[in-house]
DNA sequence: TCTCTAAACTAACAAGCGTTAGTTTAGTTT
DNA sequence: AAACTAAACTAACGCTTGTTAGTTTAGAGA
């Protein structure tokens, strides 16, 4: 637990205020009033506003390309890995939310790192589908549509951020194995 | 089906461009040139740019609202309520992605109308609850957490306007179906 | 005590923002 | 032909935006 930069400070406070309004509405005047500072004096720890945004996304981006990888890797049954994918989600989100809402709603912000995320995003989508798919052939899933379970699994996964904080009494586990029955009890056989 | 207004288009390529990049970031020389206009000339038919949020936004809330009241006062079973609520979201998505969009991810930036959206949308949200429960009381529902079934739909049929564009092959009933197996497939007992 | 450094400050910039005022254009109605 | 109307235009406004340049402050290390 390394101690927490100056530069990380204002990473999270960006974090915290983009999730409210959304990066393009979050102003770095409103973001230095945040830290207690002047607009001028953040520049003294980053270079712009873009870098904060690059900052937030593509950590866990990486984050959660380097989890489905492992889960790729594990040797285990696809509902098992569908499970690992649902663990994976309720842990980056509830040690980011904040973070986690600029992924979800402000990618399309990235300048230079657009491509980066999209392909990120894209090879985990693949990853996603296809251990469905592979369930599907192995009998372990219902023969549904393989797209329509993947969307409803992501787009839930992906909206934790929205819900974790307003449940803290919750621990993770539990939520991971509440939000396992829901969404993957009803496609296995 | 009556002729479209110039507002009216206004409004609709407003929508595109919400959906795009957000409400924030899109200027009014941004939709003036999608028009192909000057930004000046957009004011002989709309009155600000808030105007045009509101006018995307809460007309769907209200839309949602009357189709719920219309499920609430139905006599059915609770599992046949929530089938009714896929549909609605299908439909009301399917005429108006890119207004979804914008309810979804820009409802913070009403001004005058955000207080009554909030409160169209706990209401329906409370009422979305209390059928979940009533299912379960009635051994219609699986008695796992309700709240966790709730979010799990909700996100899944809130998050459909990013989905239905890209899948224009498959009708509105078949995709109503689909969705309604693989969301309360899982819970029904 | 002197120097160094992290981190704040004031002041200003060019560009872009939503919006207003007043005018022109081109059809339609009288 | 004259009047009206819908819808465009040019020009400009006051304000906010991200960012830069140069300066000051205060604590730590030599």
């Amino acid at each position: 637990m390394k101690t927490e930069t100056r530069k990380d400070e204002i990473i999270n406070t960006a974090s915290k205020l983009f999730k409210e309004k959304g990066y393009s509405a979050v102003t770095m005047r409103d973001l230095a009033t945040a830290m207690g500072i002047k607009a001028a004096s953040l520049y003294n720890h980053i270079n712009s506003k873009q870098e904060i945004l690059k900052a937030i996304i593509i950590s866990i981006a990486e984050e959660f390309t380097n989890g489905m990888n492992t889960i790729i890797q594990s040797e285990t049954s696809n509902i098992s890995k569908l499970e690992s994918i649902v663990t994976l989600h309720v842990n980056i989100t509830a040690n980011n939310t904040n973070g986690m809402a600029s992924l979800n709603n402000d990618w399309m912000h990235l300048e230079d790192q657009l491509d980066y995320y999209l392909q990120l995003r894209n090879e985990y989508e693949d990853n996603f589908l296809n251990i469905i798919k592979e369930g599907v052939s192995a009998s372990e899933i219902k023969n549904s549509n393989p797209e329509i379970i993947m969307f409803s699994m992501l787009t839930t996964l992906r909206s934790l951020y929205l819900w974790i904080p307003k449940k803290e009494d919750l621990n993770a586990n539990d939520l991971a194995n509440s939000l396992s029955e829901v969404l993957i009890g009803g496609i296995n056989n």
